[in-house]
DNA sequence: AATCAGACCAACCGCTATGCC
DNA sequence: TGGCATAGCGGTTGGTCTGAT
């Protein structure tokens, strides 16, 4: 995908680059977000030496380059969760990715309307539990596991044999995960993507992985969020000012 | 080998929600 | 309370990939 690189902001008179991210801004973002946080993500391009967006940075950090985000190869499970989730929900993608941490909602709302979609509009209905026959249980906050969160408890019919197999997922590919780094289909597994991303930016594996393990990382996110609208008393924000120097 | 059409999905856009002053 | 700034969400776009012809 090769989308027009540069458009200028009528609002402005620097050039704001769109389109496909490239390695090096990858790079950038991921270093500046370590060093620095999320402090801001409007005023954060800049001094992280993006010609991009706030908007486009918080995009490409929440669907991309955050940790413990998984590309590709939707489970069975996960699958039968989506369904079950947006018969609950709609199209409620974010709320729905919360019950799936691994997945960002943008993947699930382009599987849905990729691939889910079609079953219905086919006709070919799915067997999906009708609301009068769910339960729902609160949602734990705990979801330290690398497990789903809690799920609904379902009292319904499990789906039918042969709609069953009409659901089989067929194996995603890579190669939306791999367009910035010329990684090509029927590479090895990505599953250790976020370290290889790591090992780009010349960073210790364990030490990034410890620095945003998924509790962590929200702390961090709350410790930023605390200070997202603190203007230039932001500690994080006078450090890079210091830095830049 | 070339062409075409459909599938896929990253990224954009517009709108709404939220928080601060 | 209203205005502004920012974050977040959902719909849509359009480039790339892949299989069929």
């Amino acid at each position: 995908m090769v989308r027009h690189p540069f458009r200028h902001n009528k609002n402005s008179d620097t050039a704001v680059k769109k389109g496909t991210w490239s390695a090096e801004e990858d790079q950038k973002l991921i270093a500046y977000i370590r060093r620095y946080g999320i402090w801001n993500w409007t005023h954060m391009p800049k001094p992280a030496g993006l010609a991009r967006t706030g908007k486009s940075c918080r995009l490409r950090w929440m669907n991309y380059l955050r940790p413990n985000i998984r590309h590709g190869n939707i489970t069975k499970e996960e699958e039968d969760l989506i369904i079950e989730l947006h018969r609950l929900l709609g199209n409620k993608w974010a709320a729905i990715a919360v019950r799936l941490p691994e997945r960002t909602d943008n993947e699930i709302k382009n599987y849905w309307n990729t691939r889910l979609k079609k079953h219905i509009s086919n006709g070919k209905k799915l067997q999906i539990p009708t609301a009068c026959h769910i339960k729902v249980t609160p949602n734990h906050s705990d979801n330290s596991s690398h497990q789903y969160a809690s799920l609904p408890t379902i009292d319904a019919p499990k789906l039918e044999p042969d709609i069953v197999s009409q659901n089989q997922i067929p194996t995603m590919g890579a190669n939306s995960l791999c367009t910035s780094y010329g990684v090509h289909r029927g590479d090895k597994s990505l599953e250790n993507s976020w370290y290889s991303r790591c090992s780009v930016i010349g960073e210790e594996e364990s030490s990034w992985e410890q620095f945003l393990a998924p509790r962590d990382f929200e702390i961090v996110e709350n410790f930023c969020g605390k200070y997202m609208h603190s203007g230039a008393t932001d500690p994080a924000f006078l450090c890079m000012q210091q830095e830049l120097l």
